[in-house]
RNA sequence: GCCGGAGUGGCGGAAUUGGUAUACGCGCGCGACUCAAAAUCGCGUCUCGCAAGGGAUGGAGGUUCAAGUCCUCUCUCCGGCACCA
């Protein structure tokens, strides 16, 4: 008997598919269509990873799946390919980064068609391909437009060893995310995009799309939806007031003071009286110390584990409680944040830990007051009732080269003028160096001749932008381009979008690690895009679910310094692309983490084998022709049953245990040609080359992934006779076989007859029968 | 600290959602085939016990005819957020 030769039949089809272009989806037609997405990969000069494969893989049998249900199915595969570490490749090599792109991109096309996956090809895209750069663009030019993107002086993240600047969701505990270096802060101008206008929608919005609820309460965490009251301070002797936002207006009787975020614009104000005005700080030098000593300080520091509660007494300055005008005292203390809320509270000792400690080291009263009402009090006081969000504007400029130029120009005379669109892309000039330069900016403000140009509006002289785009940009639209990925005038057509896109992206699956910010993002600008009309709804995924990470032996983290990651490219070689996705999934449940076993693969492969081996005697001429038989029909429907269920669930480890419990049962008992024909079809998503291989050799002349997927009948997985558990006591004693359609009472007469039965119920008393139906029986004695 | 998730054999993990705990796979042991090896096949593999039986799902209680599953307390691990008022 021929052994299955994974490398000759694997090659084979994958040559036949790609020929035929069976993976190929066409925009249009009658039936339903269904729209699979997996995160396109960054080209990582590592090549492919295992952890790529679990997701894909998943994905790929789902789509195979809807493809032998009647689906028309779009699968397509991008490169997500701006990005640091290509960048950082470049400085150390000096090869320019589209090129390593391109080399990066090659090996990672090869190795996922190594694999068989079912992606369309003919939609692959790159978002640092002109033609795509373009349109990420125009999308940015639109939000300009319409003053989502707006330049700001702010005080960013700054990584001193990466120069350059960080959203705050690269910031992981006062560290840079990229290189783990301490993390500190600088004012620069920087572009930024005004996600905070959509918050509430974006929180919102949650509630009508197919999320594992994990993923919502991330980004409901992320947005930081708070209703509260802002209530008005007003300062002694003085026009001005101290707003102050509070979850806990029914707390005002115990508000002993007042406090200020250090950057908090009344502190200046309050530094001299004005003429009408008497209140004036008295300690200026100490206050001014102080709001220099935590500007310095770096974030790590502010926020460590200690948190020792640090600030100053505004002296000269008394706010009075609106609710008991008695006068309280004003501080200013780095605990509270000027970018939440009004950057001011009101502090209550009784009830807050934070404001307890304050007061307890700086000796501030701490009294218990009743509760009243939170909606009634706000109302009395002249407050009123908000909603805040912890969601801050996303800063959008980096100091790179390897990202989209930012299509603004600046003119002295006009300000920020946008490219005009027939401009569009605004491309990377060559450079020499990719290192950004010592004062921070882009290393493309060093290319006079790139950076210098008339202005659109005045003609006159005028300076690019040279600061790029984050690379969350070109992953925030790609789901739309697949849909068209070849239009020179729109970034999709309106026919395309509709087709694809009429309910979003039907099921999208990802990491974990980006269920926050990819998430979020993407979701802003879909959004966007919904109020200009350009795209079908207001939410792109209509369903996202998770997987877990692939860990490496022992359950570490899988790392080339470590040297314990696992190349799929390795195991393919050596058991086969089959072997590897059946592997894979069935190395756990799917949204787990899971630790590789190099020595388990071996199980996934001689499953295939069994398989193979079947396949052949199936074959062969002088096979003796099985009559299906009554107790294999029922099997094979519950299998089928199983395996779609746990498909749609993305419970791959279990449809793969119970394929090898069928195909074991199939090895012993009987092996039909219709039947095993059936079973072939169940695992060809799972295992597309060598269920194909037999599929042929069994006479089939269209390919098996383009049958269709068997449909199980309710009535055949129902057993004539079904075998349950007898218990006494609770405790399983003997079981008995008994008719599908038995009655209760006669069910009940059975068992006591039973010799077993009556062994342990002896002479005591019989209390009560319990029979569940199908189930079990016990009897309480 | 807050919010999620999880603790089951030597290992990865099943368990129809309250109904026969340990399916399936790996590993290990024994046997068959073979000159031999590989491959394959068969049997065994939670634990105590010769057996009949008993005990086990991180730990302690509880509800129930029946608990891995539900409730209370508690321990451990993983993920996310973290001075957000």
């Amino acid at each position: 008997m021929k052994n299955y030769d994974h490398k000759k039949i694997e090659k084979k089809w994958q040559a036949v598919w790609e020929k035929s272009k069976i993976y190929e989806a066409k925009t249009g037609g009658k039936g339903k269509s269904f729209y699979g997405l997996i995160e396109f990969p960054y080209p990582s000069g590592a090549g492919l990873h295992v952890g790529h494969i679990r997701s894909n893989t998943a994905m790929d049998i789902i789509t195979r799946k809807r493809r032998m249900q009647g689906y028309n199915v779009l699968y397509p595969i991008g490169w997500d390919a701006f990005g640091l570490p290509t960048e950082n490749y470049a400085i150390k090599t000096g090869i320019q980064p589209a090129k390593v792109t391109k080399t990066n991109t090659d090996i990672f096309r090869k190795q996922l068609k190594s694999v068989g996956f079912g992606f369309d090809w003919s939609r692959e895209i790159n978002t640092t391909d002109p033609a795509y750069v373009k349109w990420t663009q125009w999308i940015f030019l639109q939000m300009f437009k319409k003053d989502l993107a707006y330049k700001k002086k702010t005080e960013i993240n700054w990584c001193p060893s990466c120069k350059i600047g960080l959203a705050n969701e690269e910031v992981v505990g006062g560290l840079c995310d990229r290189c783990d270096g301490p993390v500190v802060k600088k004012e620069k101008e920087q572009w930024m995009l005004a996600i905070t206008k959509y918050a509430d929608r974006l929180d919102k919005d949650l509630d009508d799309v197919n999320y594992l609820e994990k993923i919502k309460i991330q980004q409901r965490n992320w947005i930081g939806k708070s209703e509260g009251s802002e209530i008005e301070f007003k300062i002694k002797d003085s026009q001005d007031k101290i707003k102050v936002f509070t979850t806990r207006a029914d707390t005002i009787f115990g508000a002993t003071y007042v406090v200020l975020a250090p950057e908090h614009e009344l502190v200046t104000k309050l530094k001299s009286a004005s003429s009408v005005d008497g209140s004036q700080i008295s300690n200026w030098k100490e206050i001014e110390n102080y709001i220099k000593e935590v500007k310095d300080k770096p974030d790590m520091e502010r926020t460590a584990e200690d948190k020792v509660k640090t600030g100053v007494e505004l002296k000269g300055i008394k706010a009075i409680n609106p609710a008991n005008k008695e006068e309280i005292s004003v501080w200013i203390a780095d605990y509270v944040l000027a970018t939440y809320g009004t950057g001011a509270i009101m502090a209550v000792p009784q009830h807050d830990e934070r404001d307890r400690d304050f007061a307890i080291k700086f000796n501030l009263p701490i009294v218990d007051k009743p509760l009243v009402d939170t909606k009634e009090i706000t109302y009395k006081v002249g407050g009123k009732i908000v909603t805040k969000y912890k969601l801050r504007d996303w800063v959008f400029s980096r100091q790179r080269y390897w990202g989209e130029p930012i299509p603004i120009i600046h003119c002295e005379k006009c300000g920020y003028v946008p490219v005009p669109e027939k401009d569009l892309p605004v491309l990377l000039p060559k450079v020499k160096s990719y290192v950004p330069t010592d004062n921070g900016e882009s290393p493309l403000a060093i290319i006079s001749k790139w950076v210098n140009t008339t202005c659109p509006k005045c003609k006159g002289k005028a300076k690019r932008e040279t600061d790029t785009m984050p690379n969350w940009a070109g992953s925030s639209w790609y789901f739309l381009r697949y849909a068209d990925p070849k239009n020179k005038k729109e970034f999709a057509s309106k026919k395309a979008l509709n087709y694809w896109m009429k309910h979003g992206v039907d099921w999208y699956n990802g990491g974990m690690e980006h269920t926050t910010l990819h998430l979020l993002y993407s979701r802003f600008w879909h959004k966007f895009l919904y109020d200009l009309k350009l795209v079908p709804t207001s939410e792109p995924y209509m369903k996202r679910t998770s997987h877990g990470m692939i860990l490496a032996e022992g359950g570490v983290k899988m790392s080339k310094s470590i040297g314990n990651t696992v190349d799929p490219k390795d195991i393919v070689a050596l058991y086969g692309a089959d072997t590897l996705r059946v592997y894979e999934m069935f190395i756990g449940p799917f949204d787990q983490s899971v630790a590789w076993s190099t020595e388990s693969i071996i199980g996934s492969r001689r499953f295939l084998d069994k398989i193979w081996r079947i396949g052949q005697k199936v074959a062969s001429p002088d096979a003796f022709v099985q009559v299906p038989n009554k107790f294999f029909q029922t099997f094979l429907h519950k299998t089928i049953k199983k395996i779609e269920e746990d498909i749609e669930s993305m419970n791959f480890n279990t449809a793969i245990s119970s394929m090898m419990i069928f195909i074991n049962e199939m090895e012993k008992n009987e092996v039909s040609v219709k039947n095993f024909k059936i079973f072939l079809k169940i695992l060809a998503p799972f295992a597309p080359h060598i269920t194909e291989e037999i599929w042929s050799k069994l006479g089939e002349k269209q390919s098996i992934h383009k049958s269709s997927w068997p449909k199980w009948d309710k009535k055949k997985i129902i057993n004539d006779t079904i075998t349950i558990a007898v218990q006494v006591n609770g405790k399983v004693r003997t079981e008995i076989t008994i008719s599908k359609d038995i009655e209760d009472y006669e069910v009940k007469a059975l068992i006591l007859k039973d010799i077993k039965v009556l062994e342990w119920v002896g002479s005591m008393d019989i209390k009560r029968i319990i029979y569940v139906k199908g189930r079990i029986v016990n009897i309480v004695v």
